[in-house]
DNA sequence: GCAAATTAATGATTTATTCAAG
DNA sequence: CTTGAATAAATCATTAATTTGC
């Protein structure tokens, strides 16, 4: 695997110089959001819009590109960062709720509530104080039709390649019904 | 409504679980896991096991006893409908993705495209949070039909990398927030 | 008042999970 | 059972806030 022209970012510190160093106009630093466009960012957040479609995207970009320079990367960035941390921020206030897996929280061990896992139906809806609730402006739209994603190997390999040149790990196992799962093996002992 | 009923649990041990502990006098029309229970049989899951054989049943039954009342085929059933449930979970976006999901037109480019999935945060299961009211698709108005091209966090990395270092106009056109916000309706319309 | 030093936010990358299709 | 796709979580890195000493 040759690698191409990729580079690797230096991780951990080290690298610094000051990117962008003259600061006249070229300040390729990383973006930095006008106001105006993080109030259209949260407002599209809080209408429920989560994960744009890439069409989306575009166009969010292209609006937003009125107010300063912008990419389509940094919108899809946002929304990923944003969802993350509210969600981020929500958990750690709230430690309750069912019982919600993982997190392995070490010390976090009752909650005797006769949970059902599945329970899926309408959901009781608008609670969690983020009651946004789509404005009536705000139209839900079944887009258009469907296909599925048919991606080639192509895309995949490429991805592997990235990897593998960073960072060598492809641990995939799998071998029969478990797998490796550090406080897990703990407890599954027995088995 | 201040009948609280779930507050912060400090992180004492506490531990209660066991109502109706032995099954006495418990509602005993059917099995209710106690959270331990569900911990682990979920743990069991997400590492990999799908379909226990019967000895890993009653393995697995034994252990979760010391919980609260269970039998083996609590077991068998939670195991066939979870694995059911997850599934059908899934397809039951895919479907809905019908409306909405347009696929990447694969068979355009040669590298790869950036893809994008999107999945409605439902995974009620579990874990995931999901509280923010989750828009698949916001739309205001019907003018979008066709999309392609999606995005992946991975995918676009790639993309990114491969097609980067371009696009960087300047086009710094408003240096401030001067200007007042239209209606949300407004603001969006361009999506 | 103003910069260097420190801390808080948050943009950008990488890694780990998960479900499904072949 | 392998591999494709798509996140969400975790982490890294840089910019804005702020604190502090002068």
């Amino acid at each position: 695997m040759s690698s191409e022209g990729f580079s690797i970012k230096a991780r951990g510190l080290g690298n610094n110089n000051n990117m962008g160093g003259g600061g006249t106009g070229t300040k390729c630093g990383r973006w930095n959001p006008t106001v105006e466009q993080v109030k259209l960012l949260t407002d599209l957040f809080k209408a429920g819009l989560r994960t744009p479609s890439t069409d989306q995207i575009q166009k969010i970009s292209t609006e937003l590109s009125v107010y300063g320079k912008i990419e389509s990367k940094n919108v899809f960035y946002w929304f990923q960062n944003h969802k993350a941390r509210e969600r981020q921020k929500r958990r750690k206030i709230s430690t309750v709720d069912y019982d919600h897996r993982q997190d392995t929280n070490l010390s976090l061990s009752h909650r005797h509530n006769p949970c059902h896992h599945q329970t899926p139906p309408k959901d009781t809806f608008g609670g969690r104080e983020e009651e946004e609730n789509v404005i009536e402006t705000l139209q839900l739209f079944p887009l258009s039709k469907v296909e599925r994603a048919n991606i080639t190997a192509a895309s995949y390999n490429e991805y592997i390649r990235e990897h593998v040149n960073t960072t060598v790990f492809s641990t995939y196992s799998s071998c029969g019904a478990e797998m490796e799962h550090p406080p897990l093996d703990l407890r599954l002992s027995f088995l």
